[in-house]
DNA sequence: ACCTCCAATTGAAAGGTTTCAAGTTCAGCT
DNA sequence: AGCTGAACTTGAAACCTTTCAATTGGAGGT
C-alpha cells in the first residue's frame, strides 16, 4: 500500500470508478453541449460525422451508460411491457409469453415476466410494482378475470389486455380460445372412434376455462345423439399432474362394465398424470383407455405414449394480445378488440386404435 | 364530418382521466406541501396523523401513483433484480427462477425474468437494457461463461451472479452443482444394479455442464474397475426431447451383443425422448434399458416410467443465488463466494429391476 | 410574558435525460 | 464584401421525486 497519491489527471477509468458517468461528463469530455451528446443517442442524424465520432470514443472511453430512469422520466413512459402468468410450471404459459415476446421484440420493447402462481396475494403485488414502474402495459392470465383492479389499471392509464380468458362487455381487449369447441372436437373424435363411455377429468370449476371444456364435451355428447350420461365426470381439484394420477386410480376402480374406454382431460398434465397411472396398472393406451389431453403442451408429444390434445394456438395467442397491448399503448384511436381463437385437434397414439 | 372545430378547452379524454397525478397535485389538493406528500410515502413517521390521514385522501381521490422512475432516479438504484435464464422450455431454469424469486421477495424486490432462449443476441440484448434499467444486479445463466460482458458490466457497477455454471477464478459470485459428482453417482447405481455396458447420451459438448456429467460417469466406469468403453458414447447436438427421441433410436439400431443394457442421459429431456422411442419400439424399461436422466424435473416423475434422475436442488440454487446478488448489491465488504452444491441421486422405476 | 425545544412542515436543490427555441458557423451566391 | 440559408450546436427548461436545511407553531417551563 502506498500513501496518498494525488489526483490522476487523465484517468480514462472505467474500471470501478467513482460514480457511474453521466451525458454531462461525456459532454465535458468530448468537448460538446449536453444536448449534442444527447442528439448522438437519439437523432444521430443531426450530428456531424466528426461531433459523432468524437462523442462515441469519449462514451467508450468513461464506459458511459444510459441512465432509463431518467430518460423515461421526461417521457413519461417505459419500453417495457409484462406478462403476469397464471403458472410458470405450466409449459403453456411458457409458449404463450414467447408469443408475446416476439411481438414486442419487434415492436423493440422488453418483456417482464412475472408469475403470480395462482396467488392473488402475488398478482396484485406484481400488479402494483408494474404500474408503478410506469409499464407501457400489462398483458395478464388474471386468476379472476372480473377481479375490480383489472378497471382500475386502465383508467389510470395502465393499459390491460386479457390472455387467455374471457371476460363480459368490451372493456378490455381479450385474447381468447373457444374452449367450447375445443372440448367438444375432443369428444367428437373419441366417439367418432366407437366410444360410447367417455370419462371427463378436470376441474375445479371455478376455471372458466374448465367448464367450458366440459361444456363442449358435453355438447358433442348430445349432439350424436347419446344420453347425457355417457359422459362420466371425475372432478379434480387442480389441473395438475399429481391430480390426474388421482383421477386414473378413481377410473380404474371403477365396475369394468361401466367403466369408459376413453378418457377426456381438461389439460395435458391430467392426462399425463392419468397416462402415468395406467401404465402402473397395465391398462394399455388406446387398447384399453382412449386418452385426449388439452392443451397440446410439447411434453404431451414426447410422453410415452403420444398423447392427441387439444392445440391452442399458444404462440398466436401471446402474439396477437402483445400486438392489442401496443397498439392500446400507442395509438389514441385504439378500439378494443375480443378475439376468439379455434383450437385444433391433433391426434396422435393415444387415441389410435392398434397400428 | 362537421368542419373546423375550435380548440376544445377541457378536451374530454376517452379512456382515463387526463394527465397522471403526480406528487404535487396531491400536494396542491391536501393542502400541503410536495415535501409532506413525499414524507407520508417513505417516512410516515414523521407526519402528524391528521396530515397524514388528509394526505392520504388526496391520494386516493386523485388515483395517484408514485412514479418509480422519478423515485429511483434520485437513488440511483431500481428495487429490481432480474435472471437472464437460458431456456425457459426447461422446467428446471423456471423452477431455479422460483427459488430466486422467493429470496427476492423477501428482500421486497422484483424478479425480472427474461429467456436468452439459447440466443447469444437475445442475451446480450436483454443485459444491455437491464444495465440502462440500473436493476440492482443480474443473475444469469449464461451461454457462455467466460464472455466478457460478465466482467465488465460489474466493472460498470451491476453486480453479477453466475448461476448454474463454474467460471474460473473468483471474479463473481457463482452457484453451480457439482456435475462430476452427478454423473457418477448415476452412473454407479447403474454399475451397481449390475449393468455393465451402459450408453452415455448427451451434448454437445461445449457446454462445461455435459462434460462434466460425462467426466463424471466415465469416472464410475473407471473407478469400478471396468474398461473406460463400457461406457458407450452416443453424442446429440442439444439437450431436447427430440434429440432423445433420435438418439434412442441410434441404440435401438445397435446390435444386440454390443447393445447397452442402461443409458445415463445428461438431462431429463433427453431421457423422456428416449423412453419415448423405446415405448415405441417395444424395448421395454427398465428390464431391457434402464434409464437415468439428469435433473428430476416435474416431468421425470410424472412420466410413463417413472425416472430416476439426478436431482439438483433448484429452489436453493435459486435462493443462494439471490442472497449473493443481494449482498453484493448492498454491503460494501461484499466478497464473493463460489458455491457447489451436492446433487442426489433419486431412484424410480426406470431402473428398478421388476417390482 | 418570555424562552426553549421539539415536532411538524416547508421549499428549494438535485438527480440524468430529452426537447426545442435560439444561436453559431460556413459554403455558396451576388 | 455582404447576404442567405442550411447544417450543426447550444443552453435552459421540464420531467417527478427525495432529501435536508431552514422555518413555523405551540407546549412546557420559568
Amino acid at each position: 500500500m502506498t500513501t496518498a497519491k494525488s489526483n490522476p489527471p487523465e484517468a480514462p477509468r472505467p474500471t470501478g470508478g467513482s460514480k457511474p458517468a453521466g451525458i454531462k461528463d461525456v459532454a465535458e469530455r468530448a468537448g460538446v453541449s449536453v444536448g449534442t451528446v444527447s442528439n448522438v443517442l437519439n437523432h444521430p442524424e443531426r450530428v456531424s460525422h466528426r461531433t459523432k465520432a468524437r462523442v462515441e470514443t469519449a462514451m467508450a472511453d468513461l464506459g458511459f451508460v444510459p441512465n432509463e430512469f431518467a430518460r423515461q422520466l421526461r417521457s413519461g413512459r417505459s419500453n417495457t411491457v409484462a406478462y403476469v402468468m397464471l403458472d410458470a410450471s405450466n409449459p403453456f404459459f411458457i409458449d404463450v409469453a414467447r408469443g408475446i415476446e416476439e411481438a414486442a421484440d419487434a415492436a423493440d420493447v422488453s418483456l417482464f415476466s412475472c408469475n403470480s402462481d395462482n396467488r392473488v396475494s402475488r398478482e396484485s403485488t406484481y400488479l402494483n410494482r408494474l404500474e408503478q414502474q410506469r409499464v407501457q402495459g400489462i398483458l395478464i392470465t388474471p386468476i379472476d378475470p372480473d377481479a375490480a383492479i383489472l378497471d382500475e389499471l386502465p383508467q389510470r392509464g395502465t393499459p390491460v389486455v386479457i390472455v387467455d380468458r374471457n371476460r363480459g362487455g368490451n372493456t378490455h381487449c381479450t385474447v381468447a380460445v373457444d374452449d367450447v369447441l375445443g372440448g367438444a372436437l375432443a369428444v367428437q373424435h373419441l366417439i367418432e372412434a366407437g366410444h360410447e363411455r367417455i370419462a371427463y377429468i378436470g376441474g375445479p370449476d371455478t376455471l372458466g376455462q374448465v367448464r367450458d371444456r366440459r361444456l363442449g364435451a358435453l355438447k358433442a355428447v348430445t349432439e350424436a345423439g347419446m344420453a347425457p350420461d355417457a359422459l362420466v365426470d371425475l372432478r379434480t381439484s387442480a389441473l395438475s399432474v399429481a391430480e390426474g394420477r388421482n383421477a386414473g386410480e378413481r377410473l380404474a376402480g371403477l365396475p369394468a362394465a361401466t367403466r369408459p374406454t376413453a378418457a377426456f382431460c381438461a389439460n395435458d398434465l391430467l392426462a399425463l398424470g392419468l397416462l402415468q397411472t395406467c401404465v402402473g396398472l397395465r391398462i394399455r393406451v388406446p387398447t384399453d383407455l382412449a386418452i385426449v389431453g388439452y392443451d397440446d403442451i410439447d411434453f404431451a408429444a414426447a410422453a410415452a405414449v403420444p398423447l392427441t390434445s387439444v392445440r391452442q394456438p399458444r404462440l398466436d395467442l401471446g402474439r396477437t394480445a402483445a400486438k392489442f397491448l401496443l397498439d392500446e399503448a400507442g395509438n389514441p384511436n385504439h378500439e378494443h378488440s375480443q378475439v376468439l381463437f379455434t383450437p385444433e385437434l391433433v391426434v396422435r397414439a393415444s387415441t389410435q386404435r392398434r397400428q
